[in-house]
DNA sequence: TTGTAGGCGTTATCAA
DNA sequence: TTGATAACGCCTACAA
């Protein structure tokens, strides 16, 4: 069975296939019998727009770049959601890459993007480096950044949407000062490591205002649940926990639960736990953990946004770029 | 800054278009000292093939479509670490297509499919009709279906790997009967009708086969773990539970857990609990819960392979695109 | 309002 | 071994 080209249509239709190509596009120029004529042989062919050829025809292929790592993916579900969503009502396709330690390496997803033509492209973070957004760049491929905030940069085109956690733990360790509470540790999560970066900055920052130093940053190898359980459980029976756990990602939380637990202490009488990401499993636990409500959807949904803008060049965006997003902490039963 | 392209390339070179194209693709008839040149000019201008225009010239676009629901991202996530690691092996770009109840219906994901020309598709079960599916065949793109067995069709060039649940059921249900135990109740899980469908199916089987009835599908409205929670909290309060539960999702089994030690019975003496689906959650929870290990990442490693199988037109896959995958029952701490 | 023709960037077929 | 040249399917001036 041949493909249905817009020759094909025009033939059947009896008209010129600029004439097709204009009522494929809704050009209002044509008259209304003549568009009807075709819209029937179109129906009747089943012809489809090749939107290869429309790609090449305008040098543009209304498709945007998502990449971000394997193992981030569990944890993006809901920005992803919300990128899909947007892209999807402004008609945008979406080529999908993940980075990957052995398989699939940032400088080839960098490549491809680039052979693929695509507008645009949305990066999650931790997962590229400088270079790469310069090599994007060079290619004048527009880009947004979700997630946290990226350093200062004199590249062009980049957006920036992002949750400040700096000022997240500046505020929460002030907070816990303000009730006198200065035993403070943060988990390391080895899978966000410039999230972590900018905890501890702020952190750091809190307690430098007081004349103190920050020095209970809990590190160690692997950063599964099972590693993390195994490292804290022991580590538990040793040290007594802070008066506040500060974790990143739900499974740390979980462990520091588990393992504090285990080692007698209660929750969050002994010991308060505060997790960055929330999700659904710190509902399922006992007592159920405290953590921020963080917009993911609105996350993707408003980098996908800021990126259509960019796209059409729009004005109103051209110097605000940065993106910074709210959120709000969630007490629930591993605080006071 | 102008775009680079092949007669940029051809002209740094001082040669002809179609002899930069051949280095391109690795053509063994071009002489060595003129592929050196040539690849020194696509070094010195930062040439990248356009994809785009290869798509237009080959009728290929190196790109399949992946379709899942968005409620389903985060259990998916390593099927798709099976089919982006395997896609990037054979080099084939990943278009992402989501669906959702209220912004992005099947059809319309059915529709940029087709116009974006993509050799093959892959799709989630539960997530499209077999109208769908016609319509893809009728455009000649060759799919394959990953998840659970689907009904027989004639539809021609489709795939099937998937996991056998109707005989997985079956199994359990007699492996319970073989101790003497019939109080089995199932819950329903309503992200996945088609996989419960299979595993009622394997259930009603086994009971059948004893001259018995199964009539403990626990079904209720929504179908998050608070819902199911409250759900099920109500219920043991008032029906002791089965002798043996089996849940699809975590949550639900997390929710089947909490509900039945809140209403003071204890797992596994007074109630066993399987899960269908594994992931790391049930292993944070005190007993662990029993679960099904299945080669997620190895679904969709093996349904992407067989799709660029069938996308070469790979004789070796004509009568055997259906294969079932292996699995294994986890002892923990939910089960005798 | 409609049609003609050139261009988008490659690949492939033929000649040379 | 290399170079013209015609597709590939569509869009868009420009002309009619």
């Amino acid at each position: 069975m041949k493909r249905i080209t817009i020759y094909d249509v025009a033939k059947e239709a009896d008209v010129s296939l600029a004439t097709v190509s204009r009522v494929i596009n809704d050009s209002n120029v044509v008259r209304e019998d003549t568009r009807i004529r075709v819209q029937e042989a179109i129906e009747k062919l089943g012809y489809k727009p090749n939107a290869i050829a429309q790609g090449l025809a305008l040098s543009k292929t209304t498709t945007v770049s998502i990449v971000m790592s394997e193992k981030m993916f569990a944890y993006n579900g809901k920005i992803l959601n919300g990128l899909m969503d947007v892209a999807k009502i402004y008609n945008y396709n979406i080529m999908f890459h993940t980075t990957s330690k052995g398989i699939s390496k940032m400088q080839d997803v960098i490549e491809s993007i680039i052979k693929s033509r695509v507008d645009g492209v949305i990066l999650f973070n931790d997962n590229f480096s400088l270079e790469e957004m310069e090599v994007l760049n060079e290619y004048q491929i527009p880009m947004v950044v979700v997630g946290s905030k990226i350093t200062e940069t004199k590249i062009g085109n980049v957006g920036n949407v992002y949750i400040n956690f700096e000022k997240m733990a500046y505020d929460l360790v002030n907070k816990y000062f303000e009730r006198g509470i200065d035993d403070i540790s943060l988990v390391e999560d080895k899978l966000n490591l410039s999230m972590m970066e900018q905890l501890k900055a702020g952190i750091d920052r809190a307690y430098a205002e007081k004349g103190k130093v920050f020095n209970k940053y809990i590190s160690y190898d692997d950063n599964n649940y099972k590693s993390s359980f195994n490292f804290l459980s022991d580590y538990y029976k040793n040290n007594r926990p802070s008066k506040l756990v500060i974790t990143f990602r739900d499974s740390q939380a979980i462990a520091v639960l588990n393992a504090c637990q285990e080692a007698g202490y209660s929750l969050p009488e002994d010991c308060e736990l505060v997790c960055v990401l929330n999700n659904k499993y710190l509902t399922m636990t006992r007592p159920n953990v405290t953590s921020y409500n963080i917009p993911e959807y609105d996350l993707g949904a408003v980098a996908m946004r800021l990126l259509t803008k960019m796209l059409v060049d729009d004005d109103s965006v051209k110097d605000n770029k940065d993106i910074e997003m709210s959120y709000v902490l969630m007490s629930k039963g591993t605080t006071k």
